[in-house]
RNA sequence: GUGGCUGUAGCUCAGUCGGUAGAGUCCCGGAUUGUGAUUCCGGUUGUCGCGGGUUCGAGCCCCGUCAGCCACCCCA
């Protein structure tokens, strides 16, 4: 045991049994997306460290701090992917997908980030992405929203809460923004360390402080709203009154804003009261600049991301999709060694007839090997021996059947279905 | 990056005042002369996270370190 080496802090295994529910997650969502008719992309996971600085923002806490970023052999920076948008803008554009097209696509992997874990927040941990292209109206943002509840609906997903807000276009962000800056700065000694530091990098955090000495600044700060213009303020308007007539419920909640520098207008958030403090589930918006920003052209765009983790975590406290592995038909056992030959063809023949067949393998007593059997959860145990013809053993009720073995796979295929007993 | 709590068998945990470590579970074997769930009997589990210090003696006390959990921060 010693010297034995542990994972990386923040990088988790993923063990079989949980693996069937990320992969009942990943069809659902395979599923839906489909529906909406998105296509899956895939980029990867190692980019140039300036496509994430240039996209994500070189003032947050992600580029600043918190990138796997490591120099290639011949010297250049690269890091891996801390979220997936700007990878795939950048795909997009290398590609042409963006020249005079609509995109709907859709992605899904892991991402990493030098963070704290703790609940709901680790240094790798994955992301389904959705991103839409070519498409400046509001009718795009609502289908994103739809489509995520849609999803929730499948996962059997209840209580979650939407958050929406505008955030205008970057003049009439940047309006609010020095607005924001100029009121705070007058009442600077009001605010407490964290909000000073927070008015240099990001003052519209200001407003999410859970400070309570702070409520009375900031209740009587200027309000997002108020700067909007008028092309905002019309998107944000056909948003709201479109998902409203869809039974969406929502929350208007202008304090919302997203952390990374390129969104713009229709910004949201699926959160959940039973995540801890990592609550958010989903969240995305409108990135209008990006595209040209990474030297496409003025390309609109709206995405989302959903945490993986977190959509786990909360389908394991109340969800009901947990998707089981399917089970075995048959866990085929020797009576003797000799016999080992006839069952591995036998196990090869029903294979072929798109059974699921485990052979036991490693010896043991008959006894044991039975046990190990009704463990594996197979719906019958295949005795095989030399000279007798085959036994098919039913677990759960323990009736055998003597049969030739060339009787077996009709009878696997009439007795062991997944759904009846 | 900051703070609080926690690290004992594969897993869940007990371990009193400092005196060289225990239970359940799991796994293996047997009762059952080749036939699995229960029952009964027997058996293996360990650098007490790691390194140092105090002590005649440390799982227990002290320091450091690594890891986990939760929160801050940040975000999916």
């Amino acid at each position: 045991m010693t010297g034995r080496v542990q994972a990386v802090r923040g990088m988790n295994d993923l063990l079989p049994e949980t693996v069937d529910t990320w992969q009942g997650v990943e069809r659902s969502a395979r599923e839906v997306f489909g529906q909406y008719g998105y296509r899956e992309i895939r980029f990867p996971l190692v980019e140039k460290t300036e496509l994430y600085a240039r996209s994500i923002g070189e003032a947050t806490d992600i580029v600043e701090k918190e990138m796997y970023s490591f120099q290639d052999r011949n010297g250049e920076s690269l890091t891996l992917r801390p979220e997936g948008t700007a990878g795939c803008v950048r795909a997009g554009i290398e590609n042409g997908l963006f020249y005079n097209q609509v995109q709907r696509l859709w992605y899904a992997g892991p991402m990493f980030r030098h963070e704290r874990p703790q609940k709901g927040r680790y240094r790798q941990f994955h992301q389904i992405g959705v991103e839409a292209y070519g498409m400046p109206g509001p009718d795009i943002d609502i289908e994103l929203i739809l489509l995520t509840a849609r999803l929730w609906r499948v996962l059997g997903l209840k209580g979650l809460r939407l958050d929406l807000n505008s955030l205008g276009t970057p003049e009439s962000r940047a309006g609010y923004r020095s607005a924001l800056i100029d009121y705070l700065s007058m009442r600077r000694h009001e605010l407490d360390e964290d909000s000073l530091r927070r008015l240099s990098t990001n003052p519209l955090r200001v407003l999410d402080s859970k400070n309570p000495s702070l409520r009375d600044v900031i209740e009587q700060a200027p309000e997002l709203p108020a700067f909007l213009d008028e092309e905002s303020r019309t998107h944000f308007a056909a948003v709201q009154s479109c998902l409203a007539d869809a039974g969406v419920k929502f929350v208007v909640n202008p304090r919302l804003v997203r952390g990374l520098d390129y969104y713009n207008r229709t910004v949201f958030e699926w959160t959940s009261d039973r995540l801890g403090a990592q609550a958010a589930v989903c969240a995305g918006g409108r990135y209008d600049g990006l595209v040209q920003q990474l030297g496409g052209d003025d390309v609109p765009a709206v995405g989302f991301a959903i945490g993986m983790e977190r959509l786990v975590e909360l389908l394991r406290v109340d969800g009901e999709a947990a998707d089981a592995h399917p089970r075995l038909h048959a866990y085929m056992v020797t009576a003797d060694p000799s016999a080992t030959c006839s069952a591995i063809r036998l196990a090869e023949e029903l294979r072929g007839r798109s059974l699921r067949v485990l052979l036991h393998c490693g010896g043991g007593s008959l006894k044991s090997q039975l046990r190990r059997a009704d463990r594996s959860g197979a719906h019958c145990a295949i005795l095989v021996s030399k000279e007798m013809p085959v036994a098919v053993k039913m677990l759960a009720t323990g009736t055998q059947t003597e049969m030739e073995r060339s009787a077996v796979g009709d009878y696997l295929q009439l007795h062991c279905s997944d759904h009846g007993s």
